[in-house]
DNA sequence: GAATCGTCCCAAAGCGCTTTGGACACGCGG
DNA sequence: CCGCGTGTCCAAAGCGCTTTGGGACGATTC
């Protein structure tokens, strides 16, 4: 069922229908209720490619994923940010668009492919790191974007919603300090990534306001596993003068730091104490009759949802001033952080 | 750059322009190599709307996610599929379609929009449940589809690729039986997923054909957290008669599974031994130094490169016969089995 | 009563591509 | 010389929608 053979039925001609359907004045109200009545007992639906090509819209965003070598960004933390962006596309009539890049293929021939062919109106950019060359590109191309993130180094303005790391991270840290903690444990993600680079940022300042400088043997940055955590937990505890307290950039991560503890059989919380950034995963929770851990949280989902709605905006009104959010994360006491032995 | 504009800076028609870019025969090869030429240096490539309009296809296939309640979906197991069907549908033209439905509203009603707005041409169908009504509604609707997984009870032929869940879980209890255990706990996932019941039979088969009845008291199933790796396995091992052995539904249920272990002061692979089913997640690797957990694994990744290739292939040909693929899992002995004590 | 103004509707021209149904020139055999 | 393929190209008709630029008709105004 097209809109010629729907207009047909009705006896009416196709611009009217069409305008009925979508809600403009020039239609009267006693005709629009027929036309609706119509398109819904035949199951009607404009087709999405001629609405597009009339419109010049595809009602479609992108999401680019490289797959190059440690598939960095296939990870829980993109599931669920997907997940909350999709509901706020759903909502809008936006589609979703996930372009993965094959490992060896360029990314930004990716992104150029999707603005020659107009395949889709905007694009989130993930992941992004110190100066990352795709804002510039995405500039250029004049594809609307906004950035999940920051890129530090990027000179002009962008939109973007970021969790305050630094801020989180200082808090989780001076959190410990006030427990009497002194020697503290960074496990931070590859500090490539502008969030990490920020997170100990923040740490290494909360360490700073009382005096103590940072120990490098204290700090470790790796992709965020949990095998990574276990493994440099366990190094600093094994050393002679180890940490009674750790600063974890993700809950996976925490799972092997726990386990690192507890395999030496210390207890979490009572011989050492643990914090971690949560970012709330749906199948990782952290709440049920109170936190296991405590933790910085901030719901990735619930930022998916708010940054879908901001280049949704943004595509709208490409002029208007960019959009920069900054959520701060709260603290969530658990049981794993106590005073210092 | 449109094909007008190129046509007209090359003094050709657009029919024959189109031709020579879509490998027609009825072009020379010294027009053909002109336009090819043309076409790359003005960065040309033909709008996917337009060119979707004119054909009737629009290249896409749609991945329709529930967020209901649970939100199952939006697993790790998810995540990695999605990158393996992506580089497939990369590397032939197509491009990746998620539909989130939020929370309350109906999958069906997605579906027929994607179907009568002809947004996709085929679907994937995941996690599919026992009887899933979702099969036979896209087949009235006429929408090719594939099922990552099985769902028993539905009629018709359809093409699915599957793990061997049954012969896997046998497998694996078969293992420990091997070693003498002879209480082995099972750790599922939700049993009105396929995939979940498929498991349980096969655990139970293993144990039958050495004449063992299964214990209900050793047998949970549940969403796959950590959290409930750790309570379900912790009950089972506070009981009179604890099992010496488990087999487990997936690796981030296993650390749950381990740390009650560890948290009880036994030894994993000494005193307790444990068997996994490993999908082979790019961020939980059980490998790097021989792996941690003796597994059954399936990459499934690899699962999504395939099953996007099937449905490709049934869009191209939809009267060929349906194609049907079980996988088998692969045993990687680790250190977390031994003898039963 | 004519001019003006709304209200409600329509025909037709795009949007950028593919594809049908020729047109034209050329070479060939009869 | 005619007829007939054959190779190469083109004009134009869609694909299913939106949107422009009116047109008809009754109600209002002077």
């Amino acid at each position: 069922m097209n809109l010629k053979e729907l207009s047909l039925k009705l006896g009416l001609s196709q611009t009217t229908v069409s305008r009925a359907l979508n809600g403009y004045p020039e239609v009267s109200e006693t005709t629009r209720a027929r036309v609706l009545e119509a398109a819904r007992r035949h199951n009607y639906r404009p087709n999405t490619r001629a609405k597009g090509l009339a419109t010049g819209q595809s009602m479609a965003i992108g999401h680019v994923i490289p797959m190059s070598g440690n598939a960095e960004m296939v990870n829980p933390i993109f599931g669920d940010f997907i997940a909350g962006a999709g509901e706020t596309y759903a909502r809008h009539g936006y589609e979703m668009l996930l372009s993965v890049v094959p490992d060896g293929l360029d990314e930004a021939a990716v992104y150029r492919t999707l603005r020659s062919r107009g395949t889709v109106d905007g694009v989130v950019v993930h992941g992004p790191r110190r100066n990352d060359p795709r804002l510039s590109l995405l500039e250029d191309l004049g594809l609307p974007f906004v950035v999940h993130g920051r890129a530090t180094g990027y000179g002009r303005p962008y939109s973007w919603l970021d969790v305050n790391n630094r801020r989180a991270f200082q808090a989780a840290t001076t959190y410990l300090l006030d427990f009497g903690h002194r020697r503290i444990g960074l496990i931070n993600g590859r500090e490539h990534m502008d969030f990490a680079h920020r997170r100990r940022c923040g740490y290494e300042e909360a360490l700073a306001a009382r005096g103590l400088a940072p120990d490098v043997a204290l700090m470790a940055a790796d992709e965020m596993t949990e095998p990574y955590g276990f493994a440099a937990a366990g190094a600093m505890l094994g050393m002679p003068d180890p940490p009674t307290a750790f600063v974890v950039s993700s809950m996976i991560c925490a799972l092997g730091v726990r386990r690192a503890i507890e395999g030496r059989g210390l207890a979490m919380g009572l011989d050492v104490s643990v914090v971690i950034h949560d970012d709330a995963l749906s199948y990782l929770r952290n709440d049920g009759a109170g936190p296991v851990f405590t933790a910085m949280q901030s719901s990735v989902r619930e930022a998916g949802r708010r940054l879908a709605q901001i280049l949704i905006d943004r595509i709208a009104d490409p002029d208007a001033p960019h959009v920069t959010e900054l959520l701060e994360a709260r603290l969530a006491v658990g049981r794993s952080t106590g005073p210092a032995p």
